[in-house]
DNA sequence: ATATCGATTATCT
DNA sequence: GATAATCGATATG
């Protein structure tokens, strides 16, 4: 799923406004195998989502400042799902920068706006007791996922970030060379 | 360019 | 009572 996901379109509409932003890095959380899964303890109501039907919105709120957005991605009754954690804006550019309270200096700015989990989505207007549980499936939510053709193109895969279990699993997708996927640009040699 | 640290709260042990 | 799927500010080279 994380795979498939590269490439397509987040969407928030509300009113007459439409924000939209492509996908270009996810992780993937496996569930109950996973001990960096927020499913790993099991069913709690902060995680009911994820044990539900797939393509639904599971927003969580972590260190006390930064929502972030997964999407349900297994079967009702097993736990699963996948992290956005960048994204390439497309439409509503003015209104992210509002959301994100920051005054942009040029185009090389832009990643502020939506690289990174919290970034996008404070970008988004996305918060957990808006957003969880949302059908991220059908345009008629205000938060889905949508697909305009884009060919992804190549996808590169490496361990997850900011996590301090199973750390060595490979389970971070991005677009190759997106300049809109968090993290520094010119990593720190060995 | 890299490292360190504080913010601030829901959630789980 | 400790911790967290993060971010931005500050310090230092």
């Amino acid at each position: 799923m994380a795979r498939e996901l590269l490439g397509k379109v987040l969407v928030r509409d509300g009113g007459k406004l439409r924000l939209a932003a492509r996908i270009v890095e996810v992780e993937a959380y496996l569930g109950q195998n996973d001990p960096a899964s927020h499913s790993a303890v099991g069913k709690t109501a902060r995680t009911a989502v994820l044990f539900g039907p797939p393509g639904y919105a599971y927003v969580y709120f972590i260190y006390g400042n930064h929502y972030c957005l997964n999407v349900s991605c297994e079967p009702e009754g097993k736990a699963g799902g996948v992290l956005f954690r960048g994204l390439e804006p497309l439409a509503g550019i003015e209104e992210m920068a509002r959301a994100r309270r920051i005054l942009l200096q040029g185009p090389r700015d832009l990643p502020r706006l939506t690289s990174g989990p919290g970034r996008l989505a404070e970008a988004f207007g996305i918060t957990r007791a808006r957003d969880n549980g949302c059908d991220l499936t059908s345009p008629k939510s205000g938060l889905w996922i949508g697909d305009d053709g884009f060919p992804p193109g190549k996808i590169e895969i490496t361990p997850r970030i900011g996590i301090s279990k199973a750390t060595d699993r490979r389970l971070r997708y991005i677009l190759a060379g997106n300049p809109f996927v968090s993290g520094r640009k010119t990593p720190a040699r060995d």
